[in-house]
DNA sequence: GGGGTTCTTGCGTCCAGTTCGTATTTGTGT
DNA sequence: ACACAAATACGAACTGGACGCAAGAACCCC
């Protein structure tokens, strides 16, 4: 990683779109009086390039590899602000720091209480859920901003084993 | 409120009704190797008595009307003690401080991510979402222990007469 | 393309909620 | 009543995050 690629690898392609989706983004940024920083192009490209689930810190190492002065203070505001933009979302995955997401990536969560894993699960496994809410309880819910805790197979299973009482 | 009630009023017979449950799970803790204090029977009275929802710092309050010198900590200690007894859990109802309930009374929570109001919905509002969760991820899902978020009818309401952008 | 305005940043500090270490006190079985 | 283990008060530490401020960087306009 880091190594310079041309451009005929997949994963320059890819980088190149992404690198498109974030001048995109701080196009946006700036239509609505805002900035097109640095440290935001890094921000935005780490959260374009990375696995699912970022926390802010995880966030904050990320682009210190490129710009070791960002402080982990500037992330949060930048997410905040993309937030506000409505190009990130972030979750709360049980216990622990909250994790951003790109809106267009947005979906629920089941997290095992014991073993952290998370499954992530799409709009529609929500749809009942948020059906019956609407007529019992005359609420919209959001099924994705906090995630479902509950135990996965495997920590089941273990539990049968090694009983608690 | 506090003052001596003779055990005719209704209240003074929940009291002594309540006053037997604490009694019985001070001698579950005496079972379980631990013992019958008097900030646990205190703490025990207050979540016995009062409403749905208590944080640690509002059942600290509670409990330090009775015996001013009991510690924020010692509150936090014992209702991890109680959780661990399974006498009471915790549910996270949007951020901010953790609720503690009555094992006995648990149950889902829809909270207005505007307003914080918030909905208790029973177990069985979460049937259907446990059962397919069970069978497309294979996960046993227990909806309280975080709290659904989304919209309650009024702060719909308000956003559709004054739009965010 | 230089200058001024406004936004953003780095840094330090502060905050809430919760946890932990420790010396001391308090329940409990015997 | 005693001894021992468990619980307590107190304070300090810790985590995740927000904030105020002075210095720095983008942007707009001419």
């Amino acid at each position: 990683m880091g190594l310079p690629t041309d451009a005929t690898t997949p994963e320059a392609v890819g980088d190149a779109a992404n690198a498109e989706r974030v001048e995109e983004v701080l196009d946006r940024l700036r239509e609505s009086g805002g900035r097109a920083t640095t440290s935001r192009r890094i921000l935005l490209t780490a959260l374009f390039e990375e696995g699912p689930h970022h926390t802010a810190e995880e966030l904050a190492i990320e682009v210190q590899r490129v710009a070791p002065d960002v402080h982990l203070s500037t992330i949060y505001r930048n997410l905040d602000e993309l937030e506000r933009l409505g190009v990130v979302v972030h979750a709360h995955l049980g216990h622990g720091p909250a994790t951003y997401h790109l809106a267009s990536e947005t979906h629920g969560h089941l997290v095992c209480e014991f073993c952290d894993a998370a499954v992530e699960a799409p709009e529609d496994f929500f749809a009942e859920l948020m059906d019956a809410a609407s007529k019992r309880y005359n609420f919209t819910i959001d099924p994705r901003h906090f995630a479902v805790l509950g135990r996965c197979a495997a920590c089941a299973q273990a539990s049968l084993e090694t009983p608690t009482n």
